[in-house]
RNA sequence: GGAGGGGUACCGAAGCGGCCAAACGGGGCGGACUGUAAAUCCGUUGGCGUUGCCUACGGGGGUUCGAAUCCCUCCCCCUCCA
């Protein structure tokens, strides 16, 4: 099972940030390979979202890597750590979650994991387990391996303290609680995005004060999402869903600023740089046709990636209706005498507009279009002949009959 | 325990008695353009067939012809000092 392959090293290390320290990394692996015992290699997840996205792809394929070497990956969820509140101090607003929703979060996160991971070889652990089962004497040993000064090293408590800002002993508690965890499931390596790194050296010191090795620690960079500037998250909302459907995905990629292709194409697939890097130089909208198949085709097989492309130059390229629109049946009961419908009334009743309000303003920035025509007036009247097709904006379809 | 700052539309943030359905920015939506659902530019952004009415500036009460703006009270956040 666990024995290094030519060039696994290397393999591992690709697409890396911090790996401290290398060589603990060589050493681990190559003893895991003489001792036929795998490396266990945990990764956290917060399930304080319901979906896993492209930048959490990115940790998660690293783990991959490692169980196709034969180790283990272990995921950590931390439902224990969500409960009790913040980690993150940018916003102290972040409200507490139910055992219940975290757990209905994890039933689609662990479906959507396995799209990636190997099941075969990942356990999921729920941080509760050993968490919730200290005393507070068991906790107070454990704040007392660590020091306040070592806490200011990190970036953002550092920064905070010098300017004044209010920094909770909670917050102390979370990379506290983050390094027992390495300690409760004896991890071996720990992968985290770059924004990680400081907790998960404390995982290594409060490895050694348990007397375990301490973990090797591997940071992967922050995937920045589709808007091109800020690191991909669900809360922003500029993010895309490994679960998302394959036209969804497809097209969502496709919007990606060019600067973001060559990034994607290093941290999302498997496809050699040297590849592809001339074609993002020449061109640009080629390389990211095929970034987007070849995405959603990870996740959701070749042919519906070339079906979602397909769809995608009929709607945006050849700005032609999709070929699978939303149907509706209109209630008769609003029909005018002869069989007409206020425009409006019509809008409405397709579910494109939320009030009255907007359908007028879309009329008048002459956004809709029924049947292919453009409709001018909010004032309107249509004779209804099913099926209709009412459009709003260049890709909100509803087929009313 | 003391002192002070603040809660405004989806978010951030101005306004501080009438001209406020409320500046500005972000986001959203529509249009133009484009290889693109990117960028850019323009417009728009509470509800109601609607020269007006209703709902809205943390909750409740009050002053006033008139309140997001003044007063009382309650709730909640934040900072500093101890």
């Amino acid at each position: 099972m666990a024995r290094p392959k030519e060039g696994a090293e290397e393999r591992l290390l690709r697409g890396t940030g911090a790996v401290i320290p290398q060589e603990e990394l060589v050493a681990k692996l190559k003893r895991s390979a003489a001792d036929k015992r795998p490396l266990r290699v945990k990764l956290g997840i917060d399930p304080s979202a319901p979906h896993l996205t492209f930048g959490h792809s990115v940790p998660l394929r690293k783990m991959r890597q490692f169980q196709d070497l034969g180790h283990t990956g272990v995921l950590v969820v931390g439902d224990f750590t969500r409960r009790i509140g913040d980690p993150s101090g940018r916003s102290s607003t972040r409200v507490l979650m139910s055992q219940a929703d975290i757990e209905k979060n994890m039933a689609t996160y662990q479906d959507q994991a396995f799209r990636i991971l190997d099941p075969q070889r990942t356990e999921v652990r729920f941080n509760s387990e050993w968490l919730g089962a200290m005393s507070f004497a068991d906790v107070i040993h454990l704040t007392a391996k660590y020091t306040v000064a070592r806490m200011l090293e990190r970036d953002d408590f550092a920064k905070r303290y010098a300017e004044g800002r209010s920094i909770s002993v909670l917050e102390f508690l979370y990379p506290l609680a983050q390094a027992y965890d390495s300690v409760a499931v004896q991890a071996d390596v720990e992968l985290g995005g770059a924004d990680q790194l400081f907790n998960l050296l404390v995982g290594r010191d409060i490895q050694r004060e348990y007397g375990q090795e301490p973990q090797v620690v591997m940071t992967v960079p922050l995937l920045i999402g589709i808007d091109g500037e800020r690191a991909m998250s669900q809360t922003v909302g500029n993010y895309v869903g490994i679960g998302e459907p394959a036209d969804v995905m497809y097209g969502k990629i496709l919007s990606i600023p060019d600067t973001l292709i060559e990034p994607y194409y290093t941290f999302l697939t498997d496809i050699a740089m040297n590849e592809v890097r001339g074609e993002i130089e020449s061109s640009p909208r080629d390389a990211k046709r095929r970034l987007a198949r070849t995405l959603v085709g990870m996740y959701h097989g070749v042919e519906p990636a070339s079906a979602a492309e397909v769809e995608f130059d009929r709607i945006h390229v050849h700005h032609e209706r999709p070929s699978d629109v939303a149907r509706k049946t209109l209630d008769r009961s609003q029909l005018k005498q002869g069989g007409t419908i206020w425009i409006v009334d019509l809008l409405q009743a397709s579910g494109l507009v939320q009030s009255r309000g907007e359908a007028k303003r879309v009329i008048q920035q002459g956004g809709v279009r029924v049947n292919e025509e453009r409709i001018d007036s909010p004032d309107a009247d249509v004779h209804f002949a099913p099926p209709m097709l009412v459009q709003v904006g260049k890709r909100s379809f509803v087929e009313l009959v």
